[in-house]
DNA sequence: TAATTCAATGAAAGCGCTTTCATAGCTGCC
DNA sequence: GGCAGCTATGAAAGCGCTTTCATTGAATTA
């Protein structure tokens, strides 16, 4: 029989390990009573006197005995792991959403499993099978790129968090954080410094949080009174390729601009880079304003102004509200409301309009 | 029984599945074979009849089996899932080692299996006695802060890869890269454009690569017969702010230096900002070359001269030689040799000496 | 043709745990 | 004092799969 550790075709490597997997029934045997009061006493599933609860302790101790997971997902349907979808596990962004996930988890004796389903909604599904597969508790998906339809039809199975995506349902609960208000500040900020020539770049239309962003910046504008150019306007893809694509473009055909909105962080820094190639300085000649808060944007040259969107915290609430959907409570979590953070990019107009 | 998908608190939700988990066994009752076939076709184990093989096939597609991660895990002892310790996930870096990782496992029907260690040697303990409980078949540990030793006790429970480390055992593997020529080409690279005063920020001591770049640094000066000036040289942590802190530093003792060579792209972006706001500009004033060739710092402004470290690739290897540790097979695997990518940061000096 | 070998397959025994179910021993009440 | 009503615990049945082990029928050999 292989055993763990003893892969027939290592046999040769010496190996000086006698410890041939210490089980429950082995701490049974040593604390004198039955495996099921072991595991009674493990998972508190039960009232166990005080004596061979100390007992059992002690001869887990003395075994060093570590209950296998997977004989506990078979036997007892739960494996204490839960599914985590990101879109790029290399995107800053999401590194540290996971990091607070992990941060929120591990406490609870729960273990993160991510998978990366790069933006593309059929990897994301297969995500999801893969990870209802391996018998996850719940799963949580970061700004998921699949239809609401597929996700609730996920939650039949298990509990689901998402961000990004304003739906609920039973064991389906949903965090988003207002881009809306994010973006109509950071517009507002641009006018506020004598801004009236914004330009705007902005990310795939297909994001609903791109959507949002474009929607709080048209917001702006009409509130000032300023009149909207679909000409300043240059769509994106979120990758710091667009922003440098946008300016190019944007230099290219003449336009106007004193300010340059990028609808994240990424696009910013290539806007920033565009705008260096093409002798503008920041924020000289053009102030820029970014979104998201990357943990890189502060070390940009000069700084940049954006919009704080808590990953981190946003990891740990997605995490927090699927402990309280596995443990029968409806969350209630909400991110915190938008920040604008103005640093180095941004300033006065000084050019003349 | 609590069965998966039912939690019992969550009973009140209507759920419209009866999808009660297919098993092996009902594929096989519907092939009009035994479970042992199943298993076999299933895993290759055995040479089993072109009719049967076929009977099988239709049926797992019929029903949609998807066979049980846990209980392969359990009966065969294999899990197919590989651990992988980072020490932040949460970094650039490392970020595109993991999905290098993932993307040479995935098609080879293993999983990895994430956790960081925050550089901290207990908690990377603490990550590999947990992957080690979750029996997972293998495990990679990316920069481990644990000692050689360690490492090597380890590796006797079962196949470990390790990056960044010099160390070969039974079913050891270690991928290193050339740190030592990667800083000594930086550093030629500043010398060849006419500096002579090249400051460094290095690398916390304790990691060996650190080491190994200081150790580049000196070698390229001392072929060039340029005398090394301790006060040029800086520790740093490898994060933004120690590049930002070195630089303040040099500034604040009135260090004379045209260049600056930080051991890694982190600290680079940190001492670029230190620069800006001491006035001096790159590469006019100060050439700035950096280490790791982030995915970001083709977009700093103006986009940092640094030395290419395939971390991607990294992870790439790092998961085919699991692989092929698990396979029995030795591992060969080597890292791409050290590239310097010239951008705009450094330049010819232009300043008097 | 009988004896032998071998290839394909089924039966059954677990893997290590959870969870009914059943059973002792108690407490308490009429 | 006897019986309902508990409580703490053990026995045993799985969870869904892999893997011996045994068996059958066919192929091979003398």
């Amino acid at each position: 029989m292989t055993k763990i550790g003893n892969p027939p075709h290592l046999e040769a490597e010496p190996r000086a390990q006698g410890k041939l997997t210490v089980t429950l029934e082995m701490v049974a045997k040593l604390a004198g009573v039955s495996p099921s009061t072991v595991s009674r006493i493990l998972n508190g599933t039960a009232v166990v006197s005080e004596a061979k609860r100390r007992a059992v302790v002690e001869a887990t101790k003395t075994l060093g005995f570590v209950p296998n997971p997977l004989a506990r997902g078979l036997a007892g349907g739960r494996t204490f792991s839960i599914g985590v979808v990101t879109q790029a596990i290399d995107s800053p962004f999401y590194g540290a959403a996971l990091r607070g996930i992990e941060d929120e988890l591990d406490p609870a004796g729960y273990s993160p499993l991510f998978m990366s389903a790069h933006w593309d909604p059929a990897t994301e599904a297969r995500c999801l099978e893969l990870l209802k597969a391996r018998r996850v508790d719940g799963i949580v998906v970061l700004m998921p790129r699949l239809s609401d339809e597929a996700l609730k039809t996920c939650a039949q199975d298990l509990p689901v968090v998402v961000t990004g995506r304003d739906l609920q349902a039973g064991q389906l609960f949903s965090l988003t954080f207002d881009n809306f208000t994010g973006a109509l500040r950071a517009t507002e900020h641009l006018i506020a410094l004598g801004h009236t020539r914004i330009a705007f770049i902005a990310g795939d239309a297909e994001h609903p949080d791109a959507a949002e962003r474009m929607r709080g910046y048209r917001a702006a504008l009409q509130a000032a009174q300023l009149a909207f150019d679909p000409q300043l306007v240059v769509p994106g893809k979120y990758h710091e390729i667009s922003g440098l694509e946008a300016v190019n473009r944007l230099v290219a055909q003449g336009q106007q601009f004193t300010a340059l909105f990028a609808a994240n962080d990424q696009m910013a820094a290539g806007a920033a880079l565009g705008l260096f190639q093409h002798g503008l300085r920041v924020p000289d000649d053009v102030s820029l304003v970014g979104f998201d808060d990357l943990p890189t944007s502060v070390y940009a040259t000069p700084p940049l102004s954006t919009i704080h969107q808590p990953a981190y915290e946003l990891g740990r609430l997605a995490a927090a509200s699927m402990l309280q959907l596995i443990a029968g409570i409806a969350p209630t979590a909400q991110l915190p409301v938008p920040e604008l953070l103005v640093r180095g990019s941004s300033a006065r107009r000084r050019t003349p309009a």
